[in-house]
DNA sequence: TATGAATGAGTTTTCATTCAT
DNA sequence: CATGAATGAAAACTCATTCAT
């Protein structure tokens, strides 16, 4: 309402404004390839600019990076909270997942692409593991799906891994193979292991 | 014996000295990090050599690729060959492919880094998609495995982008976290999976 | 007096330090030996700011050409716009050529050197043959001669080829006999020459 | 007929197979785009071997210059040695200039390309002014004419001069242009202009 | 805040030249 | 003499980052 508070917005709106092209330009060209210039453009903006509300490109990837996947869990998370079960939960997680990627298949390819970094990258933004969470996540599903005993007593873990694992791969073969690929049948089978070994 | 086959030889024990060393620094620094003077420092050779055996530093990429993808595929092929069942195969599938690659973290950093590329690199070598033929022989298992009666009747293209996602994440959460990581309780959840639903 | 003005004529004069430069080195190391790194040192810039006002090497010598043999046409002909007839006009040519040239080493070097790249070069740049236009003009006055019957009725592209061809041997053959050639003589009988088989 | 003399002349073949090489490799690439594999492969050697009969790439050059001037200038005297006059002789020299060069454009890309060289290589190479003999050469023909009044008292250095750009900058143009250029109007207008202001 | 011109370090790639065979 | 694999210096070009405006 204030001019101070507009203002702020307007500051907000631009570095999500460089954000979202950043997320564009690297899925498309490949983080190393990309180049401020590219971003910049995209966002409609000078390149110095960029500068002004990230530290320099790493820095740029890695915001994108928690941008993302924190926006993506959170809209994932609202949509699945009521689910009867949590085993549901966990098949709706996939499902939903892979509905919100392939909608837009840049966020897809980033995901895909660009969450894996060299080692050095590691080594320099120790923080950086973006499928963290998701994992961590899933994993709590799963450990609650146990409990619940709606599902056969695996290792949470190892259920999150392979869940996230199958769910990227999926991604993976979808965005190569030219976007021509039955998800149907992958979420179907999903579901269909989930209830392995239950009673109902 | 003579002068002329210890040349050949020798020229090709030079490409290979070039791979290895590019699958190891490419795993470490990542591709676009590392640069051809790296490569050819870790093989002891001047830079200038390996254009008389790669095209360029894409070609050499490539070429590691399928290289070590082959080179795997057909060890690991070897080792689950007798299986008493495609079921089984396809666990030991998993757990052969974990050891191999866990033995040598290059080579792990190097598949699950390296594999994925920005869409440029997809659009300028529709090729190369190495998990590909991983993807098609465990399908062909999995295929196997239904008609055996000893898997439950999942879709098998689905089952091996489950399987082959999962080892995937395994692997690069292993890596990831700095290789402390129970990678016994992964292979024992699969195996578990494999038998959900089957009578034995 | 503005700053926007200020900062556009620094532009414009980069680029024209660039070209001087750049005609200076080529002319004295011919342009496969020079290097962008000379051309920027002698024009005191940073070697990258070259690819900010031109796109590559190539592109910076068709540049130097074209800015050459145009401002060079241009002055040649206001100084032999008022000669009394054409065949005068031509002789004057001749004279304001070797004497502008002969004035500036560096140009003529450029001029007779550089002009004559290789049969890739032409192909890959079809425009490129900056003596056309002086073997037009002097091939419009020629015409003109012939029609004032101030000259015996040659061909007039053949007197242009002949006329430049000299002028371009001539200043060839100064410069690599360091300098020392009697040019007088060459011009007193281009004049003669001239006026063979005319009557006055 | 011996051994030893059959030897000599394979070796002075494969030198002169080099030359031709050479030449045509370097009119059609330019000197410095061309490389001694280019040269090595037309000459259906290795390219080491390059070596074994010229000093460096410079000196290869060098020797292509002698190489080609000189033979094309015994040639071009033997035709003309029965001229009837020395008038008559410098026109020959112009029509045969042209029609030797122009049955061979290879031959003629190379003079009229590569004859010019930068300042450092004139520098490097003083005795390198392979033009030199031919003008030479027609300066004394017009001396001889000029003795026989067979022509008009014109300096005989100018006229050489005037003789030989036309001729160079005529292949030039007619290079350039694709091969489709009008010779012979050009050596008629030669001819006349020796004749002009001549009784005969 | 925002701009975008300038910088110059860093990388891929080429190729003349050498030398072991 | 001939080979051609290997070398490594050199050069075009790119681009993250800075800073004067």
């Amino acid at each position: 309402m204030k001019k101070v508070s507009q203002r702020r917005i307007s500051r907000i709106d631009k570095r999500q404004r460089i954000l979202e092209a950043a997320i564009s330009v690297f899925a498309n060209k490949g983080y190393s390839n990309a180049t401020i210039a590219d971003v910049a453009k995209k966002a409609k903006i000078a390149s110095g600019t960029v500068y002004l509300y990230f530290q320099n490109k790493d820095d740029l990837l890695v915001k994108c990076m928690h941008e993302l996947m924190d926006s993506k869990l959170t809209e994932i998370k609202a949509e699945i909270e009521n689910s009867p079960s949590a085993r549901e939960a966990i098949y709706l997680f996939f499902v939903k997942h892979i509905e919100l990627f392939t909608k837009n298949p840049d966020f897809a390819r980033f995901m895909v692409v660009e969450i894996r970094q060299s080692a050095e990258f590691y080594e320099r933004y120790p923080s950086f593991n973006p499928l963290n969470e998701y994992i961590e996540y899933v994993q709590a599903l799963a450990e609650k799906a146990v409990l619940e005993k709606s599902m056969k007593d695996l290792d949470p873990r190892a259920l999150a891994l392979l869940i996230i694992g199958a769910m990227d791969l999926t991604l993976t073969q979808w965005l190569i193979g030219g976007q021509t690929f039955d998800l149907q049948t992958m979420t179907d089978n999903i579901r269909m292991i989930l209830r392995l070994g239950t009673t109902p």
